[in-house]
DNA sequence: AGACGGACCTGGACGC
DNA sequence: TGCGTCCAGGTCCGTC
């Protein structure tokens, strides 16, 4: 499901819901996701008010008032659903197709008025993870991230940095969260054919012999920022199960230029190539072979 | 360094 | 109707 996109999408829905919210008590339904919930996880939760939330790549970060962090990973199905109400009073965010057997944690909030939430994560496949922190640098899932690829961190100097004299194919280092935080396999296709760059280009070919960034490079750079704050301002991409948290489907699925679209042509004016789908690593790469170059 | 397969899981789509 | 197969937005780990 989620990507960088999809991730602040739930929490932009999310953030008005909890923010100012003490947390009166949290239940689990099972002691793992993806890991096992960190020991006295309930306990830390319980009767925090919840600061504030923000995003990290593809980390939704829940600050708490005792200055210990929730952190969040949606892996590939978790979505978050909340009533306004006790759990006995459905609201209309109710979402009737999510099965309540995947439910695997359930928070009571009580809002600045007092009044009763419910919030719940709901995470069919159990990709996804829960943990806790104090600060980012201790924390292994935030210290190796590379920079957001929206803030000012992310240039294509510092991407030439990263990928002089790699041979690493183009595809592989952008989903390397190492590299640049929050991307996956969707948006490195979409752009990858924004910048005309082929999946396949080893990395190293997209810097000169100075190491610093050559056009496609910029072009690149470019383009994953357009295509991301073009993902976002629509809500995300649904496939299959994403959400947005008011349970409306994301809509940015319709603006893809390959991503699923094998065998259908190019949409780039003047080519009259056909969007092929290959396998890097296992994962399905989407482009066209006559408009996306195999070097710089 | 990096490619690859497998692991973790469930469910939907498809072919027979 | 059912069964087998393949596929899926992510990441981690071991091996070559």
């Amino acid at each position: 499901m989620p990507e960088l996109p999809e991730v602040e999408t739930v929490r932009r829905g999310l953030a008005p819901f909890v923010e100012g919210a003490r947390i009166a008590a949290a239940r689990l339904n099972r002691p793992d996701l993806r890991f096992p919930f960190p020991q006295d996880f309930e306990k830390s939760l319980t009767g925090r008010q919840v600061v504030g939330v923000s995003r990290r790549a593809k980390y939704l970060l829940f600050e708490l008032d005792s200055g210990i962090n929730l952190l969040s990973h949606l892996g590939m199905t978790g979505n978050y659903r909340f009533y306004e109400g006790a759990i006995a009073e459905p609201s209309r965010y109710r979402q009737p197709d999510v099965a309540e057997r995947h439910d695997h944690v359930v928070l009571d909030l009580a809002a600045p008025d007092g009044a009763h939430r419910t919030l719940i994560y709901s995470d069919p496949r159990r990709f996804g993870f829960m943990t806790l922190f104090s600060s980012p640098a201790d924390c292994p899932f935030l210290k190796d991230l590379g920079p957001e690829p929206l803030g000012n961190q992310f240039s294509a100097p510092q991407l030439a940095a990263r990928f002089r004299g790699r041979r690493a194919p183009v595809k592989s280092a952008l989903l390397d969260q190492r590299n640049v935080a929050g991307l996956g396999n969707i948006y490195v296709s979409e752009a990858l054919w924004r910048a005309g760059i082929s999946p396949t280009m080893p990395t190293g070919a997209l810097v000169d012999s100075a190491g610093g960034a050559k056009p496609a490079l910029e072009m690149l750079v470019a383009a994953i920022k357009s295509v991301l704050e073009e993902a976002i301002a629509a809500g995300g991409s649904t496939l299959k199960d994403f959400r947005q948290s008011d349970g409306a489907p994301g809509y940015f699925q319709h603006n893809f230029d390959v991503y699923d679209r094998a065998d259908a042509p190019c949409r780039r004016a003047g080519c009259n190539g056909t969007i092929t789908r290959m396998v890097q690593s296992g994962r399905s790469s989407f482009y066209c072979p006559v408009c996306q170059a195999e070097s710089g």
